[in-house]
Parts: structure tokens; C-alpha cells; sequence
DNA sequence: CAGTGAGCGAGCTTCCGCTTGACTT
């Protein structure tokens, strides 16, 4: 698409001179900047690939890949071999990484172009501003073998991995798996955190607050020791509460202790993609899929009046958090104008990108220009757009505003003793904000199980005597680690390495295309599936099913990026291991069957169903199967009943587009549907059905009645 | 923004990364 509109305009002002970058969107960019004397084509990413339908790899003759063109690409190699016999020059202007040099290098060997031509250059940038690219063209260089070939092992790798360990699975458990350096990695993951929640055992612990006031103003502190005891109390049970409660019966309470301290928190680095990804879910509920749509919408850009098409956020995937020097000054610049000088720090704040393994070849994802607020959005942007925007915009600003500035106050109240009772150590912490800072304007979500702060305390010096208003016991369980959720998950695989940026929301799709994992309020559990083939591959193949797999992959790849080492050793020192316990997995590998059981009962012939994966996904079958053949699909039940028939509601999927709604379990005897996710509470008003409404709104589906569902929904609620 | 819905279930699948598109039954 984007070559075909290029080569009409170089017809058009004869221009001699071919730019070659990935992306459409930075050709435009790119093109605004070069002006008229320079044609820009995108490749649209890799152009040449391994065969899809074999190995392609000449393992005997040190790993010779055969590469041929994508299908997809076939035209736009036709229209760049077109462009570039009009052009006197060509400008290789792929990413300034791995996978950019080697798109480079298979452009040259696809098109037939000579890499050693005077007229052929590499040219490499980190930010699409006008100065980095003036200054890349004055510093052309050629392509560089070295990192060519780093990516050539990584590619190759992958392929005798994915390529080998899933027909093995296919041979093993059944066809159509997958297993992948990254993709089984993360899957592990998911399951080995099921088996730390199933072999979790809840404990008992009680905790003791007590309601204090000093003159009217109240707070409430929490049991914290014996005094004279250095650890903090133990309460295992209701007895020993009801002991220290005793003890306390007539006690008085007294200021101890006050420490004041004042604290700083600094702002959030700019988004990466994985904590875009995070932060959307977190604040939007995005999906990582989601979140990466949009921001390609967004990237993609609008046409402004007296602009032209804008991008209005730079590149999405990246795992970079450095900023353009320019941005930074338009920052600092917006800040002082719009919040005052006190907001912002001397220096400007630079931000060190520490993720394993980082290329580092776009900027942050920042907001193209500060200056285009959302509200000057407003109306041309869709919701989901400008509230994405919304995120990245604040969070882009907040990086370079001043730091928050709070007191943090811990006070220590202690109890009289009586008699034999000892004296007790009540404790309470407040925070007093004394300069919001960066905190106008953006503060970063916050993951489950992560310490609230509390408000401030009143003021209370050393030996002020305070009145027990009351003492409150409650019981507690110590809680299993939660399951993954795809943010959290995409955080685990970007601090260990796994993966891309490119790939995080793929790799989410991969698991439970594959029926690995499901979703269960929104959250991923892994199947019966899933956890037999983590198994067996963490049996057999130990070393690739590492996290630290990617990263000892990684800086082999480096040292061959760097020409410290030849590609071909080390893929043999990789594949001869491989290949041993391959054979042995091979030979020794049991084979399974996985059915999951299930309460289902077969309508046919009284007998329980279990849970299969076929082609298109888990359904239930009788578990006499071949005797009674009968299947049905696995439908969500909402548990909500249908108000026309009584029948249960469940989730369904439209066929078009895959549109969520929710229908009777009855159809087609009832046909009855709605798009809104159903409540299990009737409407207060009319007693009719009611659904959820955007996040935390429920509305009647018969009468006007609007208002708050009950907490349980909304902790359940939506994708 | 939408107002929607088959009943298959092993016969050729699969990897990771780079990018955006979607001729139609």
C-alpha cells in the first residue's frame, strides 16, 4: 500500500533518492522531515523469512538457512525493486537493531542490490526528530555483519526449537500444539504459580486496632508488640486476642513515640510498551491486545488542520524509556507555563532504560507533542482512543515534572500496664502531603497487594494522653499469590527478557489460542492442557524451559553482535545438547491423552463429560466416547437466569465479528439476549433484569433505574 | 459504534520478530 503511494509521487517530482524504512507511518514522518528530493518506501517489517511449511535449515552443513519472501511481501519487494532502478542512491533507514539490520540485509539480498555499491548506505537513528535524522544522513555507514548474524543465530534458534519440540508434542499428547522458546517459558510460568496456589495452606492470623482520639480528632492504630519486646506480636488465634483485650480492659494509652520524616517520591519513567501494557490494564482495563491497537491507532495519527496527517504518539513497541532531548525541552517548557516554576526540577530527568536484554532502537512512548492536550482532542478522538492517550499524554508530562513531597509520620502509643499485664506498643502511620508535584497530574496504578498509606494523624507529641474510643479484632487468612493476569504477566517476561516488545500481546494470544490457558476473571489459569505440556517439556527439556534461557541466549548474542564470536559454534554448541535429549524425549516421552473432568453430565447416555481441545478449542464430550459420541460446546454461565424462560444466561460470541453477548442457554427455543454483561440482582425498582453499565454502573433493562451494583460485581467485572 | 447465535472436534498442524492488512465464502 504505503510503496505504491510513494511511487506516484517520485514520479511525479522525480526524486533520486530511495529511503527504505518499516513502517508507513515513519515514512510519512520521515518524508516531512527529507523533503521533496527523497522517495520513502516501507518494507512493513521483514520481507524474507524461513519456509513456513519445513525447518529450512541445513543442519549438517552449519546451519545454512534457506530464506525465500513472504507471501504477503511479494508485491512490495516487486514495488522496491521498481523504486530503486529510478534511484541514484538508497538509504537503508530500518531500526538501529538487531532485527533492523537484518531487514536491511534481506531487503539487498531480495531486491538483488549490490551491498558494497558506493550509492548503497545504512543509515541508522534512535528518535525520528529532525536533527537525529540530518545528523544520521551526514554518517551513513554499511551494513553490519556482525549484528546481521546475531540475529541470523537468534532466528535460526527459534526454528530449531519451535520447529522440533512441537511435533514431538503433536507425536505426544496431540496434534496441532505448540512449544516455543518464549511462548512454553511463560507458559510455565502460568502453571507453576497454580501449583504454588494449590499447595498454599492458609494460615489464621488476628490483628487488634484501636480507635484513639485526642481531643475530637481520631485515628486508628494497630497492635504492633509486647513492649520491651524487639518482634512484632504474633496473634494465631481468637484466644490469645481476647487475652491482650483483657489486659487492655483498663488500660490507659499514651503517646510514646513520634518520628517524622519527610519523603519524596519521584515520578514514573515514560512508558515502555510492556508498562503501557501494564498501565492500561490497571487504570483502563485494557487487554495487552487491546492497549497495542489503539496505540497503532494513535501512532497512525489524525489529520490535523494546517498539520497534515499526525502521529500523534511516537513508535509503540519499544523498550526504551529515553526521551528526545527536544521533547524534554517542550516539556519543561509546557510545565512552567501551565503548573509554575516550583514544578519543575532543576535538571531536566533522563531515565535509564534497565529491562534485560533492551535494543533500545525507538524513544519512549511519549505523546508527540505535549502540547496537544487531550481536551484539544476532545471530539476526534474515540473514548478508548483519547483515553489511551489521556495515560500517555500525563504520563509523558509527569516524567519531567518536581518530585511529590509528603511526611511520613510513625507514632508509637503504649499502653499502661496493669498489674501483671505487660505494657503493649500500638503503632500508626500517616502521610502529610506537603507538595503535590508530579502527583497533580498523573500517579501510577497500583498492583494488588500493594501496602495503602494512610491519611494524616492528627498532631500528637511525646506523652499525650489519648482516649480508646474502642478496640476492633478481625480475623484474617494469609492469601495464596494471585494468578497472572496478562499485565502482570508481561511484566515477569519483560525483567526476565522473554520476549519483545512486538510479541508480548501475541505470545497472550498463543496461550490460549492453544487452550494452554483460560481466562477466568480475567485471569490466567492454565488448563489440564496447558499443565501436561509444561510438564513434560520441564522434564525433558529443563534447560530451554528456564527463565534464564532467553537471558544466556542473549548475551551469547551479543558477543556475536559485538564480532567477539562466530554464529555457526554457537549454534552448535546450543543444538549437539539439544538434539541428545530431543532423541531421548524422542524414545522415552510417555504418551497422553489429557482430558479434563468436569460435573457435566452426558444427556445422552447418564455418563460424566470431560473437557477435550480440538481444532477449534475446548468443548465437552462424553467420556465414553467412541461408545456415545455426543459434544457440547463449554458455555460461560453467568448464573443469572433468562427473564423470559427461567433458563441460564450464558456468554456467546457472534459469528462476524466476535462480539461478546449474552443469551439463553435455551436458544433457540428462547431467543432471548442481551449485549450488557447480566447481574444476578434484580432491579430495585421494577424487580426486572439488570445489567452492568461501563464499569460501575448498573441500569434495568425494563425500567429507567439506574445506580451501583453490589462490590462482589464489580470486582468480577468485564475484559 | 454495534443489536449479533455454528454445534465441527484430530489428517499436514508448529517457532520468534518485524510490520500492517482484510480479493471473499
Amino acid at each position: 500500500m504505503a510503496p505504491k503511494t510513494k511511487k506516484k509521487t517520485s514520479r511525479k517530482n522525480g526524486a533520486k533518492n530511495l529511503v527504505v524504512v518499516e513502517s508507513p507511518a515513519k515514512a510519512r514522518t520521515i518524508a516531512r522531515i527529507l523533503g521533496k528530493e527523497y522517495t520513502i518506501a516501507a518494507s512493513l517489517g521483514h520481507v524474507r523469512d524461513l519456509p513456513k511449511g519445513k525447518l529450512g535449515i541445513d543442519i549438517d552443513h552449519e546451519f545454512t538457512p534457506s530464506y525465500s519472501v513472504m507471501r504477503p511481501k511479494a508485491a512490495i519487494v516487486k514495488e522496491l525493486k521498481e523504486l530503486g532502478k529510478d534511484a541514484t542512491s538508497i538509504y537503508l533507514a530500518t531500526d538501529p537493531d538487531r532485527e533492523g539490520e537484518a531487514i536491511s540485509w534481506h531487503l539487498v539480498k531480495a531486491l538483488g542490490w549490490d551491498r558494497d555499491s558506493k550509492n548503497l548506505h545504512r543509515v541508522v537513528f534512535h528518535e525520528i526528530t529532525e536533527k537525529a535524522i540530518q545528523e544520521a544522513f551526514k554518517h551513513t555507514r554499511g551494513l553490519d555483519q556482525d549484528l546481521i548474524d546475531a540475529q541470523q543465530a537468534r532466528r535460526i534458534l527459534d526454528r530449531l526449537v519451535g520447529y522440533q519440540l512441537s511435533p514431538l508434542l503433536w507425536k505426544k499428547i496431540q496434534s496441532g500444539l505448540s512449544a516455543g522458546r518464549v511462548q512454553s517459558v511463560a507458559l510455565r510460568q502460568v502453571v507453576d504459580r497454580e501449583r504454588e496456589i494449590e499447595a498454599f495452606v492458609s494460615k489464621e492470623y488476628w490483628t487488634l486496632e484501636a480507635k484513639l482520639a485526642k481531643n475530637s480528632s481520631s485515628f486508628t492504630a494497630t497492635l504492633h508488640s509486647v513492649k520491651g519486646e524487639r518482634k512484632k506480636i504474633e496473634l494465631p488465634n481468637q484466644s490469645r486476642v481476647q487475652e491482650i483485650e483483657r489486659d487492655l480492659k483498663a488500660a490507659t494509652y499514651l503517646v510514646g513515640k513520634v518520628k517524622t520524616e519527610e519523603k519524596r517520591r519521584r515520578p514514573s519513567p515514560p512508558f515502555t510498551t510492556s508498562t503501557l501494557q501494564q498501565e492500561a490494564w490497571r487504570k483502563l482495563r485494557f487487554s495487552a491486545r487491546k492497549t497495542m491497537t489503539i496505540a497503532q491507532q494513535l501512532y497512525e495519527g489524525l489529520a490535523l488542520e494546517g498539520e497534515g496527517s499526525v502521529g500523534l504518539i511516537t513508535y509503540m513497541r519499544t523498550d526504551s524509556t529515553s526521551l528526545a532531548s527536544s521533547a524534554v525541552a517542550e516539556a519543561r517548557d509546557y510545565i512552567r507555563e501551565r503548573f509554575g516554576q516550583e514544578y519543575l526540577p532543576k535538571d531536566p530527568r533522563a531515565y535509564r532504560t534497565k529491562s534485560k536484554g533492551a535494543q533500545e532502537a525507538h524513544e519512549a512512548v511519549r505523546s508527540t507533542s505535549v502540547r496537544r492536550t487531550p481536551e484539544s482532542l476532545k471530539g476526534r478522538l474515540n473514548q478508548d482512543q483519547l483515553r489511551l492517550y489521556d495515560l500517555i499524554w500525563r504520563r509523558m508530562l509527569a516524567c519531567q515534572m518536581a518530585d511529590a513531597i509528603y511526611d511520613s509520620t510513625s507514632v508509637n502509643v503504649e499502653t499502661s500496664s496493669n498489674g501483671s499485664s505487660p505494657s503493649y506498643i500500638f503503632r500508626a502511620t500517616g502521610t502529610q502531603s506537603k507538595f503535590l508535584g508530579f502527583v497533580t497530574l498523573y500517579l501510577e496504578g497500583k498492583d494488588e497487594g500493594s501496602e495503602e498509606e494512610g491519611g494524616p494523624l492528627p498532631p500528637l507529641a511525646v506523652g499525650d494522653a489519648l482516649d480508646c474510643l474502642g478496640l476492633e479484632s478481625k480475623q484474617h487468612f494469609t492469601q495464596p499469590p494471585a494468578r497472572y493476569t496478562e499485565a502482570s504477566l508481561v511484566k515477569l517476561m519483560e525483567e526476565k527478557g522473554i520476549g519483545r516488545p512486538s510479541t508480548y500481546a501475541p505470545t497472550l494470544s498463543t496461550l490460549t489460542d492453544r487452550s494452554y490457558v483460560v481466562k477466568e476473571q480475567n485471569r490466567l489459569k492454565p488448563t489440564a492442557l496447558g499443565a501436561q505440556v509444561s510438564d513434560m517439556l520441564t522434564q525433558f527439556f529443563p534447560d530451554i524451559m528456564d527463565v534464564d534461557f532467553t537471558a544466556n541466549m542473549e548475551d551469547a548474542l551479543d558477543e556475536i553482535a559485538r564480532g567477539e564470536r562466530p554464529w555457526v559454534p554457537m549454534l552448535e554448541a546450543f543444538y549437539l545438547p539439544f538434539k541428545k535429549t530431543l532423541d531421548e524425549a524422542q524414545a522415552k516421552m510417555p504418551r497422553v491423552k489429557v482430558e479434563e473432568p468436569t460435573d457435566e453430565i452426558c444427556d445422552k447416555c447418564g455418563s460424566p463429560m470431560v473437557i477435550k481441545t480440538g481444532r477449534f478449542g475446548r468443548f465437552l464430550a462424553c467420556s465414553t466416547f467412541p461408545e456415545c459420541r455426543n459434544t457440547k460446546p463449554i458455555l460461560k454461565r453467568t448464573g443469572v437466569a433468562c427473564p423470559r424462560c427461567g433458563g441460564d444466561l450464558v456468554e456467546r460470541r457472534s459469528k462476524g465479528k466476535g462480539r461478546t453477548f449474552y443469551g439463553c442457554a435455551n436458544y433457540p427455543t428462547c431467543d432471548f439476549s442481551v449485549v450488557q454483561r447480566p447481574l444476578p440482582e434484580p432491579c430495585p425498582e421494577c424487580g426486572g433484569l439488570m445489567v452492568a453499565k461501563g464499569r460501575n454502573q448498573a441500569a434495568c433493562t425494563v425500567c429507567a433505574w439506574r445506580g451501583e451494583p453490589s462490590e462482589q460485581e464489580a470486582v468480577a467485572s468485564e475484559a
